[in-house]
RNA sequence: GCCCAGUUAGCUCAGUUGGUAGAGCAGCGGACUGAAAAUCCGCGUGUCUCUGGUUCGAUUCCGGAACUGGGCA
């Protein structure tokens, strides 16, 4: 069969993917897939830097503004609704642009991640986290030894997520899930694709996160996460765990101090932008597009993923 | 001008009875297959202000200089 061609433009967080990407799916004749976990979310607007719509300047994005705060939304999640705004672009004879900071997603998308299907069990899942905050890590580490060595060895057993998640595999399917990630790992895409990753020269990305941040709450991040607040979204959502969403709230709830609120967000946001490179970093056969090496002229990069799209043949 | 105190990692500071040094934060690296903006793991990155002296050896002791803070004029 032949491969179905796909874009991605990603990288960390405030590089500047959104802007780029709106360009380039003019030139290209493409519709824009969101792979971003907090965007998808109505009223998440100034916390997440969504696209506006004039800023989309009549590109058609998707997954992005269509989901409640409470809904639940994972990869797995993410897959299917991707796969099938990709078909729709396919139908319309367009080009899927994949944009967003979410490696995970990109990869769940670009592999075609097989995601079994699986009955939403969260006793389990409250059992064994109440068994963690009771007896420790280590109890759930032994547990998973004993059904899935390889999974035990694998994942550090601190790590409580993975480590319930490993179990939560085993208890509902049978066998390990170190056995269906070796599958999928060789599972090969079944798109023809250019995987391009926008960076910068750390201090620069830095300094553009920390400013950004200064102009989120310029433009209201505090009175957009009390609006969720009265709106009657808890805390604890999976939604309010996005960086500046769950630190305003801790602001809200006097744990912390505006200021001292807002520094963390600096902090989270570089954090996170460094994890990100290192996934990218991990990916096979990505393309680095490092904006110092085009002296930041938004032609030359568009030229250079133009150029590069017409060799893969994505693009005539 | 005089008198104190200080000067050690990017920052705030420990410390070395003389054998070239360590915490927190920042930073850096890594993992990740249904929470991923989540979760977890690892790593000191240094002209110990400069300059003489004593000493086998000085970041440490002594003298001087510079700078910073405080006090007195």
């Amino acid at each position: 069969m032949e491969k179905k061609p796909a874009v991605v433009l990603t990288g960390p967080t405030a590089v500047g993917k959104t802007n780029l990407s709106i360009k380039l799916a003019k030139e290209i004749g493409a519709d824009i897939i969101s792979a971003d976990s907090i965007q998808v979310y109505k009223y998440m607007d100034i916390g997440s830097a969504k696209v506006t719509e004039e800023e989309m300047c009549g590109v058609k994005h998707h997954l992005i503004d269509c989901l409640d705060p409470s809904d639940e939304f994972n990869v797995s999640v993410f897959k299917d609704m991707a796969v099938s705004c990709a078909n729709e672009i396919y139908e319309r004879g367009r080009l899927p642009l994949i944009v967003g900071g979410t490696g995970f997603y990109v990869q769940a998308f670009l592999k075609d991640v097989n995601f079994e299907e699986e009955p939403v069990d969260d006793s389990y899942r409250r059992e064994l986290e109440k068994l963690a905050s009771e007896k420790g890590a280590d109890i759930l580490n032994e547990m998973l030894k004993k059904v899935d060595s390889a999974s035990a060895s694998l994942i550090h057993k601190n790590n409580i997520k993975r480590t319930i998640r490993a179990l939560e595999f085993y208890k509902m399917h049978g066998y390990p899930i170190s056995e269906h990630n070796e599958r999928e790992k060789e599972s090969v895409s079944p798109y023809n694709y250019a995987y391009f990753v926008l960076n910068d020269k750390r201090d620069i990305l830095y300094e553009r996160i920390n400013k950004r941040v200064d102009i989120m709450i310029e433009a209201g991040l505090v009175e957009e996460v009390k609006k969720l607040i009265e709106m009657g979204y808890d805390r604890s959502l999976v939604s309010m765990q996005g960086i500046g969403y769950k630190e305003i709230c801790a602001y809200l709830f006097d744990e912390l101090s505006l200021d001292g609120a807002i520094d963390l967000i600096k902090k989270e946001s570089r954090h996170f932008a460094k994890r990100q490179l290192t996934w990218f970093r991990r990916e096979k056969d990505v393309i680095w597009v490092n904006k110092d090496e085009f002296d930041y002229s938004e032609e030359l990069i568009l030229e250079f993923m133009k150029e590069t799209m017409r060799q893969k043949g994505i693009i005539k």
